[in-house]
DNA sequence: TGACGTCAAGATCCG
DNA sequence: CGGATCTTGACGTCA
């Protein structure tokens, strides 16, 4: 099994994505804009492999206006150096990528011109994946669409506009089950009309349900029946909802207590896992160290050095707790590890606490600071102390300072994100 | 016509 | 002027 998140990493420094608005495009601005991504895209490539992260999506905002007449460039050529660097990357050490456009790809549209759009855009999507040298295991996801008041005919549309694509795009397609129209049950069929593999997403099943009730294991099971050998590892999406959110919402992080649960229910299973978490890779990394082969504490200490300030701040007993179990090194208390984590992080944040954290940072730079930053760290936890601001300026200043100093161990710290 | 979801760009405000 | 915060954009469907 392999574990993986979706297009955004959380704390991985020059990974970000960027775009422009579409007024402002322009041949040179869109080759600086694909040059930056392209960069981003290979360091989240080695930050996985460097974090035995197996399973990812690229994200759909990787060329800008990829799919779009308003970009014409001939980027594979452009970048052709680049993308077979970072595809040489994927395949030495068999990362299996994906890409899944979003929920204005509407392939089963009676408008032909929203179909149009949509085939432009599948083809663009196969044309990144094709770019990397990447193998037909590495899928495109794709949800069936709208239902117009009909949705006999809309999935019959859908089943004919796919066979109308070109078959780059067609090879790599999966359908997946959504949260208001299509049930698993339904896509299955459409898979099976189509020999095309399906993706069952536990979240949206929940939401919208199928008539035929069976648990998510089961249907897993029928799932993996459209997979023939040729697309690899069945894939499925997890997610858990957020509990202040509209159902369907994707919590913050991966409950890990509640995962395992999941996980175990599908143990005999070998399934590749796409989370969809807003906290990304930190989730990843979660459900990964908790069900890795490898039992190393080693893994677990790096964790801990990323998050260990965020955990200071909201709870210094849970700080000395997970100190406790790390203290004997033959051991792995993965899941009391992330357990206590995942409370301390929940806690509110105190004063008094955030202060002492602070300091705690503050520590790496006490004796190189100048007179003038020492200053300005005082004036900083001061001001966050008389209670009228929270303790963003505070942090950011901490982060400025890491910079300055190349502290690399700070540098890499959840403390500064959350 | 606005809500839906998502992210960064762009715009505006503040000291 | 820099930094913080609010609004817009880009997409299609549905109530």
């Amino acid at each position: 099994m392999s574990i993986g998140y979706a297009c955004l990493t959380i704390g991985v420094r020059d990974t970000d994505f960027k775009s422009c608005m579409l007024k402002n495009v322009s041949e040179a601005k869109l080759i600086e804009l694909i040059g930056h991504n392209l960069h981003s895209l290979e360091k989240v490539i080695d930050y996985n492999l460097a974090n035995r992260i197996n399973l990812f999506r690229i994200s759909s905002d990787l060329i800008p206006f990829g799919s779009s007449p308003a970009n014409p460039l001939p980027w594979e050529e452009i970048f052709s150096a680049q993308l077979q660097q970072i595809g040489l990357k994927i395949k030495q050490s068999g990362m299996r990528v994906s890409m899944h456009p979003g929920q204005y790809t509407v392939l089963n549209s009676p408008d032909a011109g929203v179909v149009s759009r949509a085939m432009e855009d599948l083809t663009y999507h196969a044309r990144v994946l094709d770019s990397l040298g990447t193998d037909v295991k590495h899928k495109i996801v794709l949800h069936i669409g709208g239902v117009y008041n009909d949705k006999e005919k809309a999935i019959n549309r859908f089943i004919s506009h796919c066979r109308q694509l070109d078959p780059a795009v067609k090879r790599r397609l999966v359908p997946e089950n959504d949260d208001r129209s299509y049930s698993i049950e339904e896509v299955l069929e459409i898979g099976t009309r189509l020999k095309a593999p399906v993706v069952f997403d536990n979240l949206h099943h929940a939401i919208n349900p199928s008539a035929d009730k069976m648990s998510d294991a089961d249907w897993i099971k029928q799932c993996q029946k459209t997979w023939q050998s040729g697309d690899g590892r069945q894939k499925i999406h997890y997610s858990q909802q957020n509990k202040e959110k509209k159902p369907g919402s994707h919590s913050d992080t991966i409950e890990i207590n509640e995962f395992m649960h999941f996980y175990d229910s599908v143990a005999g299973d070998n399934l590749d896992v796409m989370l969809e978490v807003k906290d990304k890779n930190l989730s990843a990394l979660k459900c990964i160290n908790c069900t890795a082969a490898d039992k190393s504490i080693k893994y677990l200490e790096k964790e801990w050095s990323r998050y260990k300030y965020t955990v200071l701040e909201r709870s210094p007993a849970a700080y000395q707790e997970i100190r406790r179990l790390l203290r004997i090194k033959t051991e792995y208390p993965a899941l009391a590890f992330y357990t206590t984590l995942e409370a301390a992080l929940q806690s509110p944040l105190e004063t008094g606490h955030a202060i002492n954290a602070a300091q705690h940072v503050w520590g790496y730079f006490k004796d190189v600071a100048t007179a003038n930053e020492k200053e300005t760290f005082l004036k900083n936890i001061n001001h966050y102390q008389s209670g009228n601001t929270g303790n963003g300026s505070l942090k950011k200043y901490l982060w400025k300072m890491a910079v300055k100093y190349r502290c690399s161990y700070l540098l890499d710290a959840y403390y500064f994100i959350f």
